[in-house]
DNA sequence: GCCGTTTTCGGCCCGACTGTTTTCAGTCG
């Protein structure tokens, strides 16, 4: 099936999708857009504006079609959040490639001001107060600012606050240098593109943390084979898409692209290709691993070659044309690259028990997704025609729950409704697609949940999440969290940390409390595939799966072009060892159905 | 700035927590 799924898992948003083209993206405009509604923030406008800029970018980035083209043409009309304003600008975007109004906008501030909204603990009102009163431009400024004790005397801020801001500064400057996967997605495919087209180049591929699956990365790493490493490097250092250039020699370049992201290519030889690519694979801990156990063979192992060591009588080596052949040589099957940081993967390698790991095209259908009916922004019939569109055999709609106000959670009239117009659309596909009738239900204070049980009855499954309260203590959270799965009704548990990459770490709570009360349950744990979130973490999945407990790639769509973000989550799934039997949307239609009321069919029924 | 319409302007998403206050503003989801 979804080979038209691999073929569409472009990722949807992507702060670096300048580097495909000069002329303004989609992605492009929505930035200004919402940097517009930023700047229009601090200066105290009309929220409800700002709000009509920020749901701008949110149609833009949304839209399914060619929205520019659209624009340039002035064929843009009836769509919903952009009225006349909005149209003119992103014509003038579409067309010109830059947005007067909004030059002039950013010459009002200075550059680094838009570091600051990254800031946990910091907005609006807060930036401008400090900017206006102090001066402040930047994170470093900031810093100053508060360190000298200068911020705490302002009006409305305190020591605490300013500590709490310190906090949220160390938390950015820590993972400042990373970059998500749909960050650097197109990147790494522009650069893999440009190189395998060049005509010196025989192999080319992508190494490093990014090849590994890593939730995030702080560099790229490419190789290319080739008999002429110094027009190949030329050709990297002269992409459209390199900004600087770090370093060039005669055989490695290091560049830097848009958003300071580093990339690195080193060219080697066809022969050494295999052994490079292996080893700037990594991770570091796997390839001393395989080098020690290189060394029990009589054998050396280094990034070009494998030879006899020094003073050692080895067996003879037989040739390594690819990576498989070098770990065949070592006695051991070809290991995934996710699976690489020495866990555990070297041994099962020994023993032919590496797992079959799931793909992208085991995929059947996606669970917890949104619609208008909350905060999405394609409506519930969209949703399933992109759904169809991609190969899927079901939908899974999990709209928010009242309690999410800030999100348009809906009440258990507006569910009710949304579950008959569910069935009903249900009966029109004639090709046996089916839509699930879901709801992510908020977990409240205590671990209750926002639906009475005769609400959530209704419903083929249900998504239990947190999104308030993440200050709790440790042990109260987990105690919330476990409540809430041994709810009979809970067919899975959302985003269990709450983590925002790159921006905000996950909330204080015991994953591995949370693991045994899903076993022992039988509670699903999402993988939630936004790559803003990879959560539950990939470093958990090998002891989850071990306890029994199953999982499903959620998208968390919010437009249609979400629905392709469980190319993320495949690849979270593939780093924690998980194979197409551990994930629930693996299974056919006939199947699913069984595996969602698994956990509802065990629980004793009154009276039995 | 958008929407809906009573075609000309009023309404637009709510609640809780935190820290700073002493009755509330800012931030977050």
């Amino acid at each position: 099936m979804p080979s038209s799924l691999k073929a569409h898992c472009l990722p949807a948003c992507t702060d670096l999708r300048e580097v495909h083209t000069p002329r303004m993206t989609a992605a492009d405009a929505a930035d200004v857009f919402e940097k517009i509604a930023l700047l229009l923030e601090i200066k105290g406008e009309n929220p409800f504006k700002i709000r009509a800029y920020r749901t701008g970018a949110e149609v833009v980035e949304g839209y399914a079609g060619d929205i520019m083209r659209l624009a340039a043409e002035n064929q843009l009309g009836g769509i919903k959040g952009i009225g006349e304003a909005l149209r003119d600008k992103l014509h003038e975007m579409a067309t010109t490639g830059r947005l007067g109004f909004f030059e002039e906008l950013k010459a009002e501030f200075p550059p680094g001001i838009f570091e600051l909204f990254h800031i946990q603990g910091l907005g609006p009102k807060g930036i401008k107060q400090l900017h206006d009163e102090l001066g402040v431009g930047s994170v470093a400024d900031l810093k100053r600012a508060i360190e000298s004790g200068a911020a705490a005397q302002l009006a409305g801020f305190g020591e605490k606050k300013a500590a709490k801001i310190l906090e949220g500064i160390a938390f950015r400057a820590e993972h400042v240098s990373e970059y998500r996967q749909d960050q650097v997605m197109p990147v790494v495919e522009a650069v893999l593109g440009a190189l395998r087209a060049h005509p010196a180049v025989s192999r080319a591929e992508i190494c490093g943390s990014y090849r590994r699956g890593k939730e995030v990365v702080h560099d790229l790493d490419f190789l290319a084979a080739t008999k002429k490493p110094g027009e190949v490097i030329d050709a990297f250092v002269a992409l459209p898409l390199v900004e600087t250039v770090i370093a060039k020699g005669g055989t490695k370049a290091s560049v830097r692209v848009a958003h300071g992201l580093q990339c690195d290519l080193r060219a080697v030889e066809s022969g050494e290709f295999p052994f490079a690519l292996n080893y700037f694979t990594g991770s570091k801990e796997h390839n001393v691993a395989l080098r020690q156990r290189a060394l029990t063979f009589g054998w050396s192992l280094n990034e070009y070659a494998l030879s006899h060591a020094e003073g050692r009588k080895g067996k003879a080596i037989p040739p390594v044309h690819d990576e498989a052949d070098l770990y065949r040589a070592l006695g051991l099957d070809w290991p995934d690259p996710e699976l690489r940081e020495n866990t555990g993967e070297i041994e099962a390698a020994g023993r032919g028990e590496l797992p079959r790991l799931v793909l992208l095209e085991n995929l059947r259908g996606v669970f917890h997704n949104h619609t208008t009916a909350s905060d999405g922004r394609a409506t519930l019939e969209e949703m399933a025609a992109a759904a169809q569109e991609l190969g899927l055999q079901y939908l899974g709609i999990a709209d928010h729950s009242r309690s999410s106000f800030q999100a348009n959670g809906l009440d258990a009239t507006r569910l009710k409704k949304q579950i008959k117009q569910i069935r009903g659309l249900n009966e029109t596909f004639d090709d046996g697609f089916r839509i699930f009738a879901g709801s992510e239900v908020d977990i409240l204070k205590d671990g209750a949940l926002d639906f009475g049980d005769e609400v959530l009855a209704q419903l083929d499954y249900v998504v239990a999440s947190v999104h308030n309260l993440f200050n709790l203590p440790e042990a109260e959270q987990t105690k919330r969290i476990i409540k809430a799965i041994e709810n009979p009704h809970v067919t899975m548990l959302g985003h269990v940390t709450g983590r925002l990459l790159c921006q905000r770490p996950g909330y204080a709570v015991n994953i591995a409390d949370i693991i045994d009360a899903a076993a022992e349950t039988g509670t699903i744990i999402e993988i939630n595939a936004s790559p803003w979130r990879l959560d539950m973490d990939w470093r958990w999945w090998k002891l989850a799966k071990e306890r029994g407990v199953k999982t499903s790639i959620n998208p968390d769509a919010h437009s249609v072009h979400g629905l392709k973000d469980v190319v993320f989550g495949v690849r979270i799934a593939r780093k924690g060892w998980l194979t197409r039997k551990d994930v629930i949307n693996c299974l056919p239609l006939g199947e699913v159905e069984t595996a969602l009321r698994a956990k509802l069919a065990r629980q004793p029924r009154d009276g039995a």
